[in-house]
RNA sequence: CGGGGCGUAGCACAGCCUGGUAGUGCGCUCGCUUUGGGAGCGAGAGGCCGCAAGUUCGAAUCUUGCCGCCCCGACCA
């Protein structure tokens, strides 16, 4: 018998890498922190980039691609920019190898760039650095552009899909003739991916503002969506940043407006990486393994013989075969596993351990009472019905396994979101986990002073908090409102 | 870059302290029996014990150096 999983209360962080590697999503790579998605993984992935890519199109968006080099005399030139993403770059400093004559290769010294090209780490600057091409006329405006790309943080720790020094992600370039309608992209795209991580992730999130220590370098204001994962830590899961006039300036990019008048445009940038696979993971799966949203499943469906002889399994294959065309017929992605190289109860942990969110089940006694096993892999339940009106029940199923995986993540949410008015409160309660919504005097030096002792950050601002008189539960300084403070990935 | 740990069969590990023929489990191959929740029994195949030097009659084991990986911190989506 294969080894069961670590369980989830005893070692989250084992549990997840486990499953990350025994549900086949991804391993780490002889590269130095970069990540190899194998084909199962990287199938969630597409589905992920599929459903996002209509909702950008939806919202007016085109797709194009920019460079993977940045010239360093790039990155230097928006300031808080360039120190807010210096520590972490890939440098390429020669365009050339040779052999050293002993079976290796050097660098050859001669083969020295007059510029070092950084890998880019985000593509603010490539992207205004061509947009001031692009900009000349208020009729050259909203630009809306979006790229799906590979990018590079030297990151000093690294975990399989939380945090790589590659990783893969779409980044939305926007350029606007006024600071209001750049406002609302960057408010309509954290709208978008809020609205992916519900309907899609079964992810509830929390919209809300980046406190001025934790915003995006070069931002004037950074959104985000906050997600409470499973062991009580936070999860950003997506940005959305208003970049004011800031790339636009250092980049020269002006417009000539209605009124004649030149003017700087207006900027948005906003990205969601590979990260929301860990945060699929994290969020939903259980100790048998991954569970998997069915609209996100590649397999939502596994139909899976039970059977004695082969003369047992054609029988069963026959009353499989037209099932397996219904539910393609139905859109439903489907899969009949009648290989002969493992044993029905190895397949149902192995399904299972993949996070297939229905499985059927069909032997000999099933045929003779017209019936089908149905297991659901959300509540590992399992019911016996007549096969008559399957496909209806499936559709119906999926759905009701997409609002369920999402309503139980919200209910963890709930459970494990507190109001918390005291200093001694707030350190107790943040060993627990949990986001915590407390007061906050509004300065960098108190919240810097929480992480410190507490290692909790301020998560976000929500966007819908209510406005509410307090004290701050590190200072006592007066607070005009609660902000989420959690410990984070 | 600091602090800890580990490199032995495809994978997971024991053996090392106290030097003396290379072990176990999973997986793999073959056979028989099984098959409604990760099958059982039997027989096999598979190793430069991370690399290098030293000590010794003899090194997986002791010593030194190197290389690689993992965990914890600093960094971070």
């Amino acid at each position: 018998m294969a080894k069961a999983l670590p369980k989830r209360s005893e070692n989250y962080s084992e549990w997840y890498n486990e499953i990350v590697k025994r549900a086949d999503l991804a391993e780490n790579s002889a590269v130095r922190g970069c990540m190899v998605i194998k084909p199962y993984g990287y199938a969630i992935w597409e589905k992920m980039q599929r459903a996002l890519d209509d909702m950008f199109k939806a919202t007016g968006h085109v797709n194009a691609y920019f460079p993977l080099f940045v010239p360093k005399s790039f990155l230097e030139k928006e300031e808080e920019h360039a120190e807010g993403f210096a520590k972490e770059c890939a440098v390429v400093t020669h365009y050339r190898l040779k052999t050293d004559g002993k079976g290796g290769l050097m660098v050859d010294p001669n083969a020295k760039l007059d510029e070092e090209l950084i890998i880019r780490p985000t593509s603010e600057t490539v992207i205004w650095n061509t947009y001031k091409n692009w900009i000349q006329s208020w009729r050259d405006l909203p630009l809306l552009i979006n790229q799906w790309c590979n990018i590079v943080r030297w990151e000093m720790r690294t975990r399989l899909f939380l945090r790589t020094t590659e990783f893969l992600w779409q980044e939305g370039h926007t350029a606007h003739a006024t600071e209001q309608e750049a406002v609302e992209e960057t408010e309509r795209m954290l709208g978008v991916y809020a609205t992916f991580a519900e309907e899609w992730i079964a992810l509830p999130v929390r919209k809300g503002l980046k406190s001025p220590n934790e915003r995006f370098a070069g931002a004037v204001e950074t959104y985000c969506i906050e997600a409470l994962m499973q062991d009580g830590k936070a999860l950003q899961s997506g940005t959305s940043h208003f970049l004011g006039q800031n790339f636009a300036k250092s980049f020269d990019v002006k417009f000539v407006n209605k009124e004649n008048e030149q003017e700087f445009a207006w900027a948005t940038s906003w990205g969601v990486s590979t990260r929301l696979m860990g945060a699929l993971i994290m969020a939903h799966s259980d100790d048998q393994g991954l569970v998997l949203p069915p609209k996100l499943a590649p397999i939502q469906v596994v139909i899976i013989p039970i059977y004695k002889s082969p003369e047992d399994l054609a029988t069963i294959s026959t009353k499989v075969d037209p099932i397996v065309e219904e539910l393609k017929a139905a859109g439903i992605s489907v899969k009949y596993d009648d290989s002969d190289n493992q044993r029905s109860g190895w397949k149902f942990a192995e399904y299972e351990l993949k996070g297939v969110p229905v499985r059927l089940g069909l032997g000999m006694r099933d045929i003779e009472a017209g019936t089908i096993e149905v297991a659901r892999r959300d509540n590992l339940t399992k019911e016996s019905r007549p096969i008559e009106g399957l496909v209806d029940h499936i559709k119906q199923l999926l759905d009701e396994i997409q609002a369920n995986i999402y309503q139980r993540a919200l209910a963890f949410r709930e459970a494990n979101t507190f109001r918390v008015d005291t200093w001694d409160e707030f350190k107790d309660q943040i060993e627990k986990g949990g986001f915590l919504l407390a007061h906050w005097d509004g300065t960098p030096e108190t919240e810097e002073k929480i992480k410190d002792e507490t290692k909790a950050t301020i998560r976000c601002i929500p966007l819908d908090a209510p406005a509410e008189d307090g004290e701050c539960v590190y200072s006592g300084a007066p607070s005009g409102g609660r902000v989420i403070f959690a410990r984070a990935y």
